[in-house]
DNA sequence: CTGAAAGCGCTTACAG
DNA sequence: CTGAAAGCGCTTACAG
């Protein structure tokens, strides 16, 4: 175990005093520029890496961002972090990452919320659990909070969301274009504002083309496989007239995909369908599936840009929202309804 | 902005001294119940929370565990983050996390490492890039490194990694039990450890089977779906008598998918194939693939709970391995050779 | 059992 | 332009 080099190691090999290096380091002040030689010598050859802990102590800020998820697992979400993490290390901060695998997800970001405050993060990137939470409340009142993919409560007042209202009209009029009419919605149980939002996008668009809406069409489930798998059985068992469904979550649409394969349903023959997120799954399966492309990447990469700017100062007090452009990509499981063909 | 209560303002308002609190908080000595209970009453009502920093600097360990990995783009790298993140969280760390996402791997991780080492975490878990770095070797004799799914140079003496002989034995055992004779191994071109692994496995378990290996069956190419593309086109295009073929890598998995359906290869009807990791497309497609299953997250769990055995004095000094066991999954994709059917 | 003092490795006023 | 001193918020010998 070789010990560690300190500045005062730096500054007795090069024969100065421990501020100057530090001076030196940091571009701060003008210095003798033979001393900086000397010293910047002495750094490269003893190979002195700052001690960013005691630096952090000292400035009261410790170039850290810390990422709160729902969790890896979905691909959604993994590529979010993905976002967060490259546009913290761009712009020169690390990335401390929690994802609560407990079984309330709530009281895991909590204590990961805790744990990261109790380092002193200069903020923070969250994907908001189901119910406001009055910790992070408070900690929003020191340092910025963005969140990002969904909003909940007002604890933070910026919000990085996919354009939830566009995408989902371009879905809803691609289907009614082909000719359908007897859509159905198969949406998450929760009320998080991705939900309400894509939910209240679908009616919202069914009304301005003019296409009357049954109640009994929409249908919510868990946020699950198995809460997509049950949701489409309840419609299909329904026996009510349809020709579509949108379905609002990738998971759900796994569900629904398997059910259909189950019972018979033939896709886009049957029933066509859209779904949510371009995963490899979607593109690889028979048939290739329509979705509403989210851009997770862009997203987290956005959030953790505009935190930096919160923590640096700038656009902090205000207010915003900023809305990701999400896209409809068109594959094989929709087509004209078969009446009509 | 409220300012942010320290330890003399615990002290302060319980009216005891510093070290008190701090010996309380910590659960070292004997301390008077009274005055036990009288800071932990004022700890309660100004709701401290430690500033980890401080006492990271005080203590010369700072309870964070860097994760270095090759990419969070792939569904194996982040399932097994989510282990290494989860066991760090089980056993009271934090987990800080570097993927470098620019066009040199090497490079990125270097400089994540770089900077992970600046804020004197305690130990590594890292998935080594394709050669050997100075730097990691050196930073190795100060702090516990871990290496996970592959391993490479020797500046880490611990490594977790998958049974690659085992799993890749049990695929072609698998095959030839179905009758097949002409059997190809598509692999990734770069020598990292779990490819010539896969590649010896191979080899070997088809001379204890007595199988001829036809050495034109093995194709190596890029370890991405157009390196699997190719290997696949190739293969084909030789004409060689050939029933089933192995892939040693999820992304070439699809990119052999995509160049069957457009050769019009049958699978399993005119090739059986069998690829790498059970992810959800190759559970959704049709047909449904064999696959050799890992187990990611208990790859990333198992190296950060040994990781933290090492920072934590135990089983530091002998080297290991710890080889952790895939599954083949059996499903559509492997069927009887049709000469034989 | 409790407190005064020193120190972890830095940075930043403050003198000169 | 450079150095001696103070201090960031903790913990841990050291006295008593």
């Amino acid at each position: 175990m070789k010990t560690i080099v300190r500045l005062a190691d730096v500054a007795r090999h090069a024969g100065v005093s421990i501020p100057t290096v530090s001076r030196i380091l940091n571009g701060v002040q003008t210095v003798a520029p033979e001393l900086k030689e000397r010293v910047m010598k002495s750094v490269e050859e003893l190979g002195y890496q700052p001690n960013r802990m005691a630096k952090s102590l000292r400035e009261q800020r410790t170039g850290i961002l810390a990422h709160l998820t729902a969790g890896l697992n979905a691909n959604f979400h993994s590529t979010l972090a993905r976002g967060v993490q490259d546009a913290a290390f761009d712009l020169g901060y690390t990335m401390i990452l929690g994802s609560s695998h407990h079984l309330d997800v709530a009281q895991g970001q909590l204590t990961y919320a805790k744990l990261f405050d109790s380092y002193r993060v200069d903020g923070m990137v969250v994907v908001p659990p189901g119910t406001s939470d009055p910790y992070l409340e408070t900690l929003a009142s020191r340092i910025p909070i963005i969140e990002v993919d969904r909003t909940v409560g007002d604890y933070s007042r910026h919000a990085v969301l996919l354009n939830n209202a566009e995408v989902m009209a371009d879905a809803v009029r691609h289907l009614i274009s082909l000719g359908h009419k007897h859509i159905a919605l198969l949406y998450g149980i929760e009320l998080v504002s991705t939900e309400v939002e894509r939910y209240q996008g679908f009616l919202h668009t069914m009304k301005d083309c003019g296409v009357p809406v049954d109640p009994r069409l929409l249908i919510s489930d868990d946020f699950t496989e198995e809460g997509g798998h049950r949701a489409f059985q309840r419609l299909v068992n329904s026996n009510l007239p349809v020709t579509a469904v949108v379905v609002t979550t990738n998971e759900m649409l796994a569900g629904v995909v398997g059910c259909a394969r189950q019972m018979g349903v033939k896709i886009p023959d049957d029933i066509s369908l859209i779904g949510m997120d371009d995963e490899r799954w979607v593109r690889m399966m028979t048939p290739s599936l329509t979705v509403m492309a989210q851009a997770p990447y862009e997203m987290g990469y956005e959030a953790c840009r505009l935190l930096i700017q919160c923590v640096e100062g700038q656009n902090g007090d205000t207010p915003w929202q900023l809305r990701i452009p999400g896209k409809l990509v068109v594959r094989e499981s929709t087509a004209p309804p078969r009446s009509s063909g």
